[in-house]
DNA sequence: ACTAAAAAGTTTGATATCAAACTAAAGGAG
DNA sequence: CTCCTTTAGTTTGATATCAAACTTTTTAGT
């Protein structure tokens, strides 16, 4: 019988720290989103949320499939996120002239107070966040978590 | 009309920094989580497979109820994964002697290879990795992380 | 001892997401 | 020009998750 008597595989250190860190990413974002969820107005999910606030910040007249890839979903999943929010009135999705397969979106004026009333909905949630999580941790460890956003993106 | 002509609400820089942190956390879940699906052997969902890690780790014996607070989903998400890991023989749940309410849930051996098996399959899913996220960076935010996961868990 | 409140687990109905198959349009090679 | 391949978007079927209602058992207060 060996010395290590092997009862279970073990992971190697640095495995281990990954699965940490991929779980502990997968919890809060379980946490965050519901969280967020529960007190978005006009029904509006995260994922629909995070599209009117990316038109506001990036601009519109993006095709869905580039706004998937952004998103990192499917396009069936976009399609579905576009589709609500049209109905809802909050974009307009429009041709592309010079490309007949592709649309454009475009955020309407409806869209805009949505998103601002969705971001005021937002700030009791994390007004005291502070006290236990200071923007300044926020604001280092965020270059790290876009570094291995990025690298799950190129590699995959 | 005031000097700054207010075209959009505009989130302190603080909450801007905390929704990029949610945001960038939301999509690495999503990427991992997908990934990680892929491989899985058994067809075992992520949650199932963290499900018999946790219990390699930290010991089985835990009530459903324990084990949906410590991964933070309903006790209805709970029921269902336990139902699916106990169809596939991966895990026993016993009425718990003491509280006729209770359930306690056990790893059995094939349970135990499952998670082994499932442990090999993740290997070269990170095998790459270090080149673009070092092990030391991931050593280094997940301190952080997880205060912000207990934080989440504490305050809601 | 009784009754009200809390806790454990299940069930139900809704929905967001995925993978895969499909249609239509554009681009490229010969 | 013609055909093949790639790309954009939609649709379909499956599933994991949530919230809320419900049953049973325990605990606590009077």
């Amino acid at each position: 019988m060996p010395a290590k008597a092997a009862k279970a595989a073990a992971p190697t250190p640095a495995e281990a720290l990954y699965f940490q860190l991929f779980n502990e990413i997968g919890i809060i974002a379980q946490l965050s989103g519901n969280r967020f969820q529960k007190v978005l107005p006009h029904h509006l999910t995260v994922a629909q949320f995070s599209l009117l606030n990316h038109m506001i910040r990036l601009g519109d007249g993006w095709t869905p499939a580039r706004l998937a890839a952004a998103f990192q979903v499917t396009k069936g999943t976009m399609t579905n996120t576009l589709q609500k929010l049209e109905a809802k009135g909050f974009i307009r999705v429009e041709p592309d002239a010079d490309d007949a397969r592709s649309k454009r979106v475009f955020l309407t004026p409806p869209g805009q107070s949505a998103r601002d009333a969705a971001l005021k909905a937002l700030t009791p949630e994390l007004s005291t966040l502070p006290e236990g999580f200071p923007p300044a941790l926020a604001a280092e460890i965020l270059p790290a978590l876009e570094r291995l956003r990025i690298w799950l993106d190129a590699n995959r």
